[in-house]
DNA sequence: GTTCATGCAAATCGTTTGCACAATG
DNA sequence: CATTGTGCAAACGATTTGCATGAAC
């Protein structure tokens, strides 16, 4: 398929390079209206499928009602905070073994994995640690 | 929180014990309606909400627009086919040392994982075999 | 008999889509 | 100028909820 360019799409973009924390539709809508401001949230969902489509930005799904959004980099897991929701990359290394593994004990044809590691993050580890102390 | 016996959330429970196919509501209702059939849709979500809380139903979401969910049993892995949308629950050994990894390199308190592999199901990987031939 | 579960329909939430107009090439 | 992108609002699909009635205790 083939785009024209849009200011809007490539501001998305931007704005999901410059950031680590996997925002969400609304998120992305609040700060680019600063720049469009007659924006609507449907062109916003709009170019991210678009974005998607080109694979310069990936659709994340961690079990919320609402999706979160990444520019790709190289493959990474990823852990979710189950006290505040927050997702934060992680550095392990991407085990490529794990794919040879599932393929020989299912027979399916496999080609990649995910992994999500849930707890509670440092922030909401430690507002846990001073509410005991109280 | 306490609730009374149901009929309608026994059988959820039995149905679901009795699959592996990881199924969804509508799929759940349909089956359940041979026997009940008045069964309203919006009962079978909240019986499986029930179930949930209960720790004795699992759900699960592997990127669709829709929930699916099955009985509680030991943790394991899931392959997800990108063709067909089936789940299939894998014989990896869970490995317990993720969470520990994960833990080392995030610094957040880590007590779970998932892992979802996505590849192509054997009849599906088949079917495009048969095509490929053609 | 009081309280919770149910069926039904309306409401909600995140997302998509049809349309008239504006921007792109 | 032909075509795609946009804002707007309506539509959509999955899920939740309010309410009157029926089942559980």
């Amino acid at each position: 398929m083939k785009y024209r360019k849009s200011k809007q799409r490539n501001k998305i973009l931007e704005i999901l390079k410059n950031t680590n924390t996997h925002p969400t539709v609304d998120w992305i809508y609040d700060k680019l209206k600063k720049d469009f401001p007659k924006l609507s949230i449907g062109n916003v969902y709009r170019n991210l499928n678009i974005l998607v489509e080109q694979k310069l930005v990936r659709r994340m799904d961690f079990g919320s009602t609402f999706d979160r959004f990444d520019a790709v980099r190289a493959p990474h897991y990823h852990f979710i905070c189950e006290q505040c929701g927050a997702v934060i990359d992680l550095d392990l290394s991407y085990d490529d073994k794990l794919n040879q593994k599932a393929m020989d004990s299912s027979g399916c044809k496999v080609h990649d994995h995910k992994i999500q590691f849930y707890g509670l993050c440092d922030k909401c580890k430690n507002k846990l640690q001073q509410h005991q102390q109280q």
